[in-house]
DNA sequence: CGCATTGTTCTACACTCTGTAGAAGTCAAA
DNA sequence: TTTGACTTCTACAGAGTGTAGAACAATGCG
């Protein structure tokens, strides 16, 4: 189970982004705010949504597990469980084990991975 | 664009299982005997499907650019536009590249593959 | 050639997921 | 206790998917 909505997805990226767990109103604010400026170009939003709505995605969010909150203190506070790179990562094993054969799958996967990205990874295979 | 139903997903299977391109109806018996004799388990159908509920999401695989079918014969003979493994490499590129920190992502990566994994992926690296 | 058979396309519907938010309920401070 | 901020419930529309009947096309047989 991974697969995120426009809005989960713009609301994830923005808990990544700032590491502090943030409130409802925040993120709404926020997500008004993005990209502002951009005449459309890749970015999302730019239009204020009702706080329900975030709400609403927060809870589906916490329901997949993306996101836990703090109920103690009143504007519950959202923060990502999982940075980025982890749940990013563990996608990538995710649709990797999902081929019977993940070596062939990681042939073809490092076959097409930049110069930069390779030197990386041999530094990383190396002190293991 | 990606994510795959599950029926979507068992025609992929079949699809890249005997490489040969498929017709409608082959897929539907496979269908109904892929993991046959299966309590329940992980596996999906035992179930007759109309033929042209295989066809529809043949067709909905074709607008996805994952399947194509020879239109010369007369039934219509399907397969799959690339390999099961090209597919899934590609697959991880484009989670990969979801990310901003792509090397954080893969130092994350490759901290939980397999040993067997490592070796190969070392010596994948090793002749390039 | 006309018809039966086999195969394909169109249309349709139910269900789930996602975006979106109003209505109703809760809690704490003044 | 009333009010204002906040949360939860409920709802709905639109896309994607599973599922298939109805209608249309081609192809071989008599």
């Amino acid at each position: 189970m991974a697969s995120l909505g426009e809005l989960e997805r713009a609301v994830m990226d923005l808990l990544w982004a700032g590491h502090e767990p943030a409130t409802a109103n925040t993120l709404r604010d926020r997500l008004a705010t993005t990209t502002e400026a951009n005449g459309d170009a890749a970015g999302h939003e730019g239009k204020e949504l009702a706080v329900t709505t975030v709400l609403t995605v927060l809870s589906r969010l916490e329901k997949k597990g993306l996101v836990e909150r703090e109920r103690g203190t009143r504007p519950h506070r959202y923060q990502a469980v999982s940075s980025r790179e982890d749940h990013t990562a563990e996608l990538m094993h995710e649709v990797l084990g999902s081929a019977p054969d993940r070596e062939a799958v990681l042939a073809r996967f490092i076959g097409s991975v930049t110069d930069t990205e390779a030197e990386t990874l041999r530094k990383l295979l190396g002190h293991i």
